[in-house]
DNA sequence: TTTAATTGATACTATAATAGTACCAATTAG
DNA sequence: CTAATTGGTACTATTATAGTATCAATTAAA
């Protein structure tokens, strides 16, 4: 299937939040609740965001995130690439972990070339894009839960949802 | 990650294989000795590659796999559909099992969109390009084993590699 | 008609990857 | 000094994938 972890989509979820309060400064406790999803999680998925430099974030009291540069200015590949690492649809090309055969794969070339235009259609997306999805300037995104989650607890016992 | 599943490696690697000599029938057998790779893998794959009538298959004796079109013809994309169904980074795009908020999701047009580019990227990629990796003509595809795999026994507990 | 060689299908098991959780250290405003 | 926050790490449970085993169906040939 070829798919994107789901905390990947919680990362573009994310996102999407902060881009339509790109002046605030944003708790994960508060961007737990206003986009319904664990704390922890949430944490999680912040930290790799910050990591990569798409947040800025703020310790202390009165810290927070958010982002770092204009909506569309972010691409939803970098968004991917901060969850997920280097998109790479197959694994031989990012690190030379195996594959150290004949000193070279012939078929590597291939496949870099497959990586590259993949990476190219996700990096022409851009996160501003994600909120006016179609022309006609309808309904922007909603903030529901990402995706069924199995508990939703906080490490405090607390419940969410 | 955004990767594809091991099977599909091999996939790839067998149809390689089955381009470079399409004029002759292969059977599992042969083709897991050929390839390096076990032969329950190899079945499991080339059932897959059938059935998305990739690959002709005879049964009986002398019964065996060849491919159903010529390798300029099928494309890198066919071959990861066929493993792991429909190219869709996220999943909401392709059945409508969850996501039911309010009738429709306004991010989805977007995803929509950029599983196509991605989809257009990998179909332009011809099997026939694989054994061609770049313009100078040198080295095509070499069949070694395509990954590490764990035991690697028939299930008549032959050894294989 | 029997036998051997093959694909087709299904079910099971082990392994690996991911998601989710918990906890504590570091930082900062008041 | 305290409360609120992010940073980091480690652990556990769940899920997905890979791998294996087994038997049924088909076909050619003896």
């Amino acid at each position: 299937m070829l798919r994107m972890g789901k905390m990947t989509d919680y990362a573009i979820v994310l996102m999407s939040y902060l881009a339509t309060k790109s002046e605030l400064k944003h708790s994960a406790h508060s961007l737990s609740d206003e986009v319904q999803m664990p704390l922890p999680t949430v944490r999680k998925v912040l930290k790799a965001l910050s990591q990569a430099k798409l947040l800025i974030s703020e310790r202390g009291a009165h810290g927070g995130y958010s982002l770092a540069r204009n909506a569309a200015a972010i691409s939803v590949a970098e968004i991917i690439t901060a969850l997920e690492g280097p998109i790479a649809i197959t694994e031989c090309v990012s690190t030379d972990n195996q594959c150290d055969q004949e000193g070279h794969c012939s078929i590597q070339t291939n496949w870099t070339r497959i990586n590259k235009a993949v990476y190219t259609a996700l990096d022409e997306v851009k996160l501003a894009d994600m909120l006016t999805p179609n022309n006609n300037g309808v309904s922007p995104i909603h903030f529901y839960p990402a995706a069924q989650m199995q508990v939703a607890t906080t490490e405090n016992g607390e419940v969410h949802g």
